[in-house]
RNA sequence: GGGCCAUUAGCUCAGCUGGUUAGAGCGCGGUCCUGAUAAGACCGAGGUCGGUGGUUCGAGUCCACCAUGGCCCA
């Protein structure tokens, strides 16, 4: 191979490992500083675009399914970048909250909370603040290996003092309005995690199906000695705390005498509808039945009366509408201190509360027996006691979903506690609530895909107070200051905590705002004077990513800042969670803050599975991790899988599928580029000042091929639809266009463009084939630039950049250095060319017909035919006759003639149908008859009147020849294929001479074959040897120079190859052959 | 229980405001081509577009109900 130096273009490895282009290429831009400018690219820019990035939990390595949001933030913002917006660049980390402090917990191997106390909260705070720096770091890394380009120097951190006290301000302004208040409610708990969870963490996948021992227990009647109510549970431990049974005051319930006492539940699930069996077991017999409303009133004795915590009670009967008959007894045991319907039925009927249960789950005092043993572990001993008090009446195994922890898969318990909320009902000046401000906000966005506004409706409907506290200690410290006469101080930021501080503010100071250091401050009381304590509550850490569109905006530093890029004009995440988590606290924050939305767009996608549409396990092997993804698979097949799905709609990643990317789109473009490359540099093409397009059209003295016409038109089309599509904020529908674009690049321009770059000749048309290929191939760069950024790279910095990189190979139009740092390619529509495109695709589609019709007949296309004969329809004929058009035909097909038919009755059958679009509007209700009395008109006859333009009879009314389309059937015995009124026929009776001809071509491909086994380059001349019958020296004393052209032969010599000859023997058509290359 | 989404070829998925014969990739079978060559092209088989009604001259597309699956919320 010659030095690569002597060329213009760097030579291109047809078969790269695309992985290591990527690694080199990513290193190549950290070397030229080609980030830093693109970061600086549109700093003086009028055009700003705002995105503020979600942040990404940096608790664990990144993951693939992180990737595809990752890629659309990073095509978004080049997009935006490259059409000249400017924009912050920042990425953020999400850093606060139990989840971390959970895998802290793993790492020090603590089995509960009181662990960290004794570890020391301080300790355990800087464990869990080092832990997200590392992971913080890796992600980091990760994501610049994705090509994701942000300002990564300048992330935010959601730990962060500022971010922490613009939280403190948000509070401190709900606290004004009157909306933040401290409630006790009944709320699920977790007694490993010892917290509560909030309503937005109870989640679908918060649940899992257990199988638990549910009991009937037997409620005896103050007030009717002898007869009980028969209650059901799942959750036997919550019987100490119960105060009251429920029935529904409608349904009907019976009276049932077993032995020898009596029996209260609901009739209905004496012989269940469904089949199952009865509650009761054993014989009985029905006494009487009454309405449940005559029951409630009724007192009885509870399961464990006896208990100090019960002293006092009176167990009553209550009515409640939500009671059932589906399962249990009809009858529902109520405990306040353990659910929360129950708890709700307390307020609504004065109900006493008994608390049974400490932070871990453990019975407290005044329990007996029960005290200090774990709620889940007492069914047993539950049991037994119900048993020797006689009012157990039987057990049974219950399959059900129950929730759990989604973070330690610990069973959840509901306990009352106090938490803080915010009221999202508050109202503010106007009387307008805050859950309505928020209402008005979301449908001020823009939600990809549309129905993401019905769900974040749907939830702002249904959604109750927000519970924004935690007993944990890693998080927001909550500014809340109660005092014991009642008043409440909220301190909003750092100084006005130094102003109110009365002591510790020494100790304190210097510190983040964290566990334990700000509790050692205490303010005063401005009712009481009284030095006041922080609750030791943490905050939701949802808080800490709902206010990023104000700390990171610097809402509390610089309103300026902050009034030019708020609110966001995209946002992106993932679904699973947001419409409760992120995109809700955003909306909940902003509503409070400001009464606006704050982001106008914003698009949810949905989860990576594996290749087969299942989870991604790790047990199954089928999970795949970031880092062997971007190594075996390279990171554009991964963004390109992702950025050409449907976000709505889950994706499936795998190797098979990437690899898919990697054939169809990516190596195939790779191929039109080393195509383009490797002529190039043979003739030594160089790329001219002025782009490509404008050259073309300014000179009329150039002659421009239909096929170069063509090829911008599609371009330029296509351009158009990528810039719309991506203004959208979709990439699918820009990504399959560019696919498409691609394949027509490959499959129709290359190829039938071809000859054009091989002969020898340098003529305008072959310089108009160089122009065009080359300046599609760079305006290809720059459209995929935001989609595969390492490739486009490839592509570009060798297409228009000298071999090191130092300088713009045109002149007098210097190129930027990145691709990158070009500007967005306008779509200029002078340059499509509708017709001529439509034109283009009526020739693929006649040369499809053509090949499919000798593909019928079993002849080679190598083999040329004397004629072929098309019919296309009849507003195409004009078209149809085009020079350019016929040879392009005829080279793709090898054919000799070609005969245009307006006539296609020869080759085909008719049959006729009616223009529903145009009969419809028409004869509205007669079109039925029409079409029934069409289909019994002779078809040919029909066809010829058509043709001839005359109306048509039918059914007793004129049909005009626009009224009636025709179509056709292939004719047995032709070799003809048609499709959509073309047909396409050729004439497969082969004379001599032609076979002759193909016989030359055999041989070209033969020796052409041999050229490339010998190794040799393209451009090398060689000499061919031959030896052959009489057939072989007639067709190469015939065809001998075409033989050579091909070929690159200085000679043919009819003698054996010499030993240095690279030769085989070879039967071409039945023909022994001896032949033998050489370079000369 | 309420809401949302989906259901199109063996598999994975496109299909714009209703319009003539519903497409692609993979897989399968066959043929061809080859200076993209451990690629490529062409042809073929494979679909009652989940079901039932309705609106309409006409429904994969709009409406209702049902079934199945998924998601969200109680």
């Amino acid at each position: 191979m010659l030095e690569k130096e002597l060329y213009v273009f760097d030579p291109v490895d047809p078969k790269p490992d695309f992985p290591a282009l990527e690694r080199d290429r990513m290193r190549w831009w950290q070397d030229q500083g080609i980030v830093e400018q693109y970061l600086q690219r549109n700093e003086q820019s009028e055009k700003r675009w705002s995105f503020i990035d979600g942040p990404i939990t940096a608790n664990n390595a990144m993951a693939v399914h992180h990737a595809w949001g990752r890629a659309y933030k990073d095509a978004f913002q080049r997009f935006r970048t490259m059409q000249g917006y400017r924009q912050r660049y920042q990425n953020g980390f999400d850093c606060q909250g139990l989840w971390i402090e959970v895998e802290v917990e793993r790492e020090l191997g603590f089995t509960s909370k009181l662990d960290i106390e004794k570890y020391g909260v301080d300790r355990f705070v800087e464990k869990c603040k080092a832990r997200v720096q590392r992971f913080a770091a890796q992600i980091t890394e990760q994501s610049i290996r994705l090509g994701q380009w942000m300002d990564w120097d300048n992330s935010y951190f959601t730990n962060s003092d500022e971010n922490n006290y613009a939280i403190w301000h948000f509070l401190k302004t709900c606290h004004e309005k009157g909306w933040l208040y401290k409630g006790n409610d009944c709320m699920p708990w977790c007694p490993r995690c010892a917290t509560g969870l909030s309503n937005m963490e109870i989640v679908t996948e918060g649940y899992r199906e257990v199988t638990h021992r549910s009991v009937y227990v037997k409620l005896p009647l103050i007030e009717r000695p002898g007869e009980s109510l028969l209650v059901w549970t799942t959750t036997p431990w919550t019987l100490a705390a119960n105060v009251a049974a429920a029935v529904h005051p409608e349904l009907t319930y019976a009276r049932v005498r077993q032995d020898d006492e009596i029996l209260y539940l609901s009739k209905a699930l004496l012989n269940p509808p469904d089949g199952s069996a009865s509650v009761l077991q054993g014989d009985y017999t029905v006494e009487g039945e009454l309405p449940g409303r005559e029951l409630a009133g009724l007192t009885y004795r509870g399961p464990f009366d006896e208990l100090p915590a019960q002293e006092g009670i009176v167990h009553r009967v209550i009515e409640w509408d939500e009671v059932s008959e589906d399962e249990g007894t009809g009858i529902v045991h109520i405990a306040p201190g353990c659910g929360q319907e129950d708890f709700a039925l307390s307020k609504q009927y004065n109900l006493p509360v008994v608390l049974p249960i400490d932070q871990f789950g453990n019975y407290e005092d005044g329990f007996g027996f029960l005290s200090g043993s774990f709620a889940g572990a007492v069914a047993e001993p539950i049991f037994e006691s119900l048993k020797e008090q006689g009012l157990l009446y039987r057990l049974q195994d219950y399959q059900h979903r129950y929730p759990i922890c989604w973070r330690c898969d610990s069973e959840l318990v509901f306990r009352v506690v106090d938490e803080w909320f915010i009221n999202m009902d508050g109202e503010d000046e106007s009387g307008k609530r805050l859950r309505e401000h928020m209402v008005d906000a979301t449908r001020k966005i823009t939600w990809i895909p549309e129905f993401g506004l019905a769900r974040e409706l749907d939830w702002l409907r249904n959604m109750g107070d927000w519970m924004i506290s935690k007993k944990r200690y890693y998080g927001l410290a909550l500014p809340i200051y109660p005092c014991s006469c009642g008043h409440v101080e909220v301190i909003g930021s750092r100084d006005e905590l130094r102003e109110k501080a009365v002591e510790g503010w020494d100790a304190f100071d210097g510190h983040s705002p964290h566990r334990p250091w700000v509790d050692a401050v205490k303010v005063r009381c401005s009712e009481c004077g009284e030095a006041i304590s922080r609750i030791t509550d943490v905050g939701n850490p949802w808080l800490d990513a709902g206010i990023v569109p104000y700390s990171t905006l610097r809402y509390d530093s610089d309103r300026s800042y902050w009034d030019e890029w708020f609110p966001a004009d995209f946002i992106t995440e993932s679904f699973p969670g947001q419409f409760r988590n992120w995109f809700y606290a955003m909306l909940a924050m902003s509503a409070v803050l400001e009464q606006r939305e704050p982001y106008r767009a914003v698009l949810g996608h949905g989860l990576v599975r594996d290749e087969r549409g299942e989870e991604m396990h790790k047990s199954r092997g089928t999970a795949i991790w970031f880092d062997d993804a971007a190594d075996r698979m390279g990171v554009d097949p991964m963004r390109w899988l992702f950025l050409r799905h449907n976000p709505a709609t889950n994706v499936n990643f795998g190797w098979a599928a990437g690899d898919d990317v990697r054939r169809s789109l990516i190596l195939t473009l790779w191929n039109s580029y080393a195509f383009f490359v490797t002529y190039a540099n043979i003739d030594g093409w160089q790329p001219e000042a002025a782009p490509p397009s404008t050259a073309v059209e300014d000179k009329a003295s150039e002659v421009k091929s239909e096929l170069d016409r063509w090829l911008l038109s599609e371009l330029h089309q296509l351009i158009a639809d990528v810039t719309a599509g991506l203004d959208r904020y979709e990439t699918m529908t820009p990504a399959r266009r560019i696919e498409s674009f691609v394949e027509l690049l490959s499959n129709w321009y290359v190829r039938r463009s071809r000859r054009r770059f091989w002969k020898s000749e340098d003529d305008a048309d072959k310089r108009s084939a160089y122009t065009t290929l080359h300046h599609c191939l760079v305006t290809l760069a720059k459209l995929m630039a935001p989609f595969t950024p390492f490739v486009a790279e490839e592509l570009y910095q060798n297409l228009v950049r000298s071999q090191d990189g130092s300088a713009s190979l045109t002149t007098g139009d210097e190129a930027p250095a990145s691709v990158h740092l070009c500007d967005w390619p306008e779509s200029d529509a002078a340059l499509v060319d509708e017709a001529l495109n439509a034109q283009m695709g009526m020739l693929m589609q006649i040369t499809s017909l053509g090949l499919s019709a000798r593909s019928k007949a079993g002849i080679k296309v190598r083999q040329p035919l004397p004629a072929a004969t098309v019919v296309v329809p009849k507003d195409l004929q004009e078209a149809m006759t085009a020079d350019w058009l016929i040879e392009q035909f005829k080279a793709e097909l090898n054919v000799k003639r070609v005969e245009l038919a307006s006539d296609e009755s020869d080759f085909l059958q008719y049959k006729i149908k009616p223009n529903l679009p145009v009969l419809g509007p028409k004869y509205g209700g007669d079109l039925g008859e029409i079409r029934k009395a069409l289909a019994e008109l002779e078809p040919a006859a029909v066809a010829a009147a058509v043709a001839n333009g005359e109306s048509i009879a039918v059914a007793g009314f004129e049909l005009s020849p626009d009224e009636v389309l025709i179509s056709t059937v292939e004719q047995e015995g032709i070799a003809s294929a048609q499709e959509g009124g073309y047909v396409v026929v050729v004439d497969t009776d082969i004379p001599p001479e032609l076979l002759d001809e193909g016989l030359a071509r055999e041989l070209v491909h033969r020796i052409q074959n041999m050229r490339r086994e010998a190794g040799f380059e393209i451009s090398d001349r060689i000499t061919t040897y031959w030896q052959g019958d009489d057939d072989i020296r007639r067709v190469l004393a015939m065809h001998g120079g075409y033989v050579q052209n091909e070929t690159l032969s200085t000679a043919l010599k009819d003698s054996q190859p010499p030993a240095d000859a690279h030769s085989e023997e070879q039967s071409v058509d039945g023909h022994d052959v001896v032949l033998g290359v050489r370079k000369t």
